[in-house]
RNA sequence: GCCGCCGUGGCUUAGCUGGUAGAGCGGGUGAUUCGUAAUCACCAGGUCGCGGGUUCAAAUCCCGCCGGCGGCUCCA
């Protein structure tokens, strides 16, 4: 409950039109006028109840008293709060708070009304006071929810700068000419300017290419995912993980829920700004992880680790991860509930190391995003970190802008928040000018001493080591989302889009030009798919023309057509999407062996997963 | 979470100053067997997001809820 407290010389009002909530009154409550009143302008709110109207009658009955006014107005005044109270609510505790006050001389101002009125206020040094009210049990639930690190992060202060060829000035400053994504991703992250109201194009892309769609039957921001898509996420899950892998990480699993009075989780969880899914259990509550943090922090804190084992990595694909994030903020495969999140720890003995494998961390993600598909010049670069670190850091950060020489948009705390001294991002600028952030490596400097994680020094003493959180691609669902919003850029620009073609879940189609070439196509099909190449065939009855058609709007990277010029030639006729223009397709005459070469060039080193449906499209349902 | 806009067959949608739903695509059947971006005909398919209310009568007006999008907020 809101209230305005002013001790007025008068106060007048006239009721002119009721609204749809009016309450009904006599005539003679319609229009007043009252002398010396303490007015007490009133907003109910949701969660308010009938010991929040008592608190408030005792808040007025004190300030009344102090003032030395003996009457009271109470004036219902919607615009003090956003938060509003239904209308029987309000009216019921307005009733009761008129008769609690009832000792004093009380006017009510009929609720619900337009009303205008006069007042002259006093003017005297409590002549003005407001009030906010609450029930306790409100106030319980706020306190909960609200944890320490969102409410340190209201009080964040950040500059922001651009670091560019080892110079840092800041974003008033810099000339933007030449770099109009990273203008826009500094508008986005520093003034939160949004230029669009258009559904993302990738949201209609993903329906349509019968990737993943909404599932209304679950909490918003779960997808589902149509064969097509599940291969997608399929091949980049295995990819990313492998590059993790590679790069000498060790695999690991770990539960998706946790207790919420763990005591160590308790105070991880106050520190991390994120909404959960909090599930009951029969005795216990528990809540949902939104990362690996803490499996594979427990996992470390029990672990024998020595000087010799660091740095230690290890990897998990979080399928899923989950945060309750607002609902406005939910966007197709941008933001989710539910994501799967590639997340490695790495504990590090010293600043040191931290920095060298910040710096790897750096290259890896560069290398995991460029293999996906998406190109240094698809994203833009951002650093977060403490002044401290930064002045002490200088040359090293440096180092870092040199990697990709181009501009980074940094910005800089005076003081620390947040667990982590140093962190990057690789943000996505999509084609309405959003931002969000891809890869991402922290140098957390908390969480060992949290979790009682060491390591044994050679000279046999425990340390404390730090620990970098590494994201090499970011979220699974938004690398794709940030492929389908590239693939529709291109399109704008005249290029077919499609997907990079060891992602796409149609690689070759096989037309015959007729049923009397149904089954040399089928042998052609067969014959790829044996080479570990997605082939199918479009064995519908349907014009050549549909079927050419159809293959296009599907982005399928290479179109076979094979008729009796083809047969008698031992070549296919080839349409290579990559090569053509929007307007004009690029066709070319290759053997099977041909095409398979090419494919198998263009793929190498990605994994592979056969096709997702049957080969013949008459027998493959569609899901949308 | 708050505010605004939206929600009609599987998909895209017309109808919305109230008078019990119309199309295209897709699907089925038949004809057609085709040389690079939609072959023709016929047929089936709709609790108009859900729940209340107003009315003789609601897809259409009102209220609530659910879902989507956008803005605010927020973003590991």
């Amino acid at each position: 409950m809101k209230l305005l407290l002013v001790h007025a010389d008068y106060m007048e009002y006239e009721a002119k039109k009721a609204t749809k909530i009016a309450e009904d009154v006599d005539e003679g409550r319609k229009s007043m006028r009252v002398e010396e009143p303490l007015v007490a302008f009133v907003a109910v709110e949701k969660g308010d109840d009938e010991k929040v109207a008592e608190k408030a009658v005792s808040e007025i009955r004190a300030v009344a008293k102090k003032v030395g006014a003996e009457r009271v107005v109470l004036y219902p005044y919607a615009h003090l709060s956003s938060n509003l109270s239904s209308p029987e609510l309000a009216i019921r505790l307005l009733k009761m708070m008129e008769e609690k006050l009832s000792d004093l001389e009380v006017y009510r101002a009929p609720f619900g009304w337009y009303k205008a009125f006069k007042i002259s206020c006093k003017g005297h040094p409590l002549s003005e006071l407001s009030r906010e009210l609450r029930s306790q049990q409100v106030e319980e639930l706020d306190e909960k929810e609200l944890t320490q690190a969102l409410r340190d992060e209201e009080k964040a202060k950040s500059y922001w700068y651009i670091l560019h060829d080892g110079k840092l000035v800041s974003v008033e400053e810099f000339d933007f000419s030449n770099y109009p994504k990273l203008k826009k991703f500094a508008d986005y992250e520093i003034s939160k300017r949004r230029a669009v109201d258009r559904v993302p194009p990738h949201v209609e892309l993903m329906k349509r290419l019968q990737i993943a769609d909404y599932e209304e039957a679950s909490d918003s921001g779960h997808m589902r995912y149509y064969p097509k898509g599940r291969l997608v996420k399929s091949l980049l899950e295995e990819f990313v993980t492998r590059k993790c892998v590679e790069y000498g990480a060790m695999e690991v699993e770990t539960p998706i829920m946790y207790s919420r009075d763990h005591p160590t989780l308790r105070r991880y969880l106050e520190r991390f700004p994120a909404r959960q899914y909090i599930i009951k259990g029969d005795k216990r509550e528990f809540f949902l992880r939104f990362a690996a943090c803490f499996g594979q922090f427990l996992m470390c804190s029990d672990a024998v680790i020595t000087y010799r084992n660091l740095p230690l990595k290890i990897y998990e694909l979080t399928r899923y991860s989950f945060r309750k994030e607002q609902r406005g903020e939910l966007v197709g495969l941008r933001r989710l509930r539910a994501f799967t999140m590639p997340d490695m720890h790495t504990i590090v003995k010293d600043m040191e190391q931290a920095k060298k494998e910040f710096m790897n961390q750096y290259r890896l993600s560069v290398e995991t995003l460029r293999a996906i598909g998406l190109t240094p010049e698809d994203y833009e670069v951002a650093i977060r970190v403490t002044k401290d670190f930064y002045e002490e850091n200088k040359e090293f950060l440096k180092e870092i802008s040199e990697i990709l020489k181009k501009p980074i948009l940094i910005e800089m705390w005076d003081r620390r928040f947040f667990y982590f001294v140093l962190k990057f991002e690789f943000n996505f600028v999509d084609a309405l000018d959003k931002a969000s952030a891809l890869s991402t490596v922290q140098i957390d400097v908390e969480n060992a001493e949290r979790y009682d994680i060491s390591y044994v020094g050679k000279d046999g003493e425990k340390k404390r080591p730090y620990i970098l959180h590494c994201s090499a691609s970011g979220a699974i669902e938004r690398c794709i989302y940030a492929l389908l919003e590239k693939a529709y850029m291109n399109a704008e620009r005249g290029k077919p889009p499609m997907l990079p073609v060891w992602l796409s879940p149609v690689q070759v189609r096989v037309i015959p030009i007729s049923e009397n070439f149904l089954d040399t196509a089928l042998e052609v099909a067969e014959k790829l798919n044996k080479r570990l190449i997605r082939a199918d065939v479009d064995d519908r009855d349907e014009t050549l023309n549909k079927k050419v058609r159809d293959a296009s709007t599907e982005w399928i990277p290479y179109v076979a057509v094979i008729g009796k010029k083809e047969v008698e030639e031992g070549k296919l006729t080839v349409t290579i999407r990559a090569e053509s223009e929007l307007e004009k397709q690029k066709r070319v005459k290759m053997s099977v062996e041909e095409l398979i070469d090419r494919i198998k060039k263009e793929c190498e080193g990605m994994p592979f997963k056969p096709l997702p449906l049957p080969v013949k499209l008459s027998e493959r349902p569609s899901f949308r």
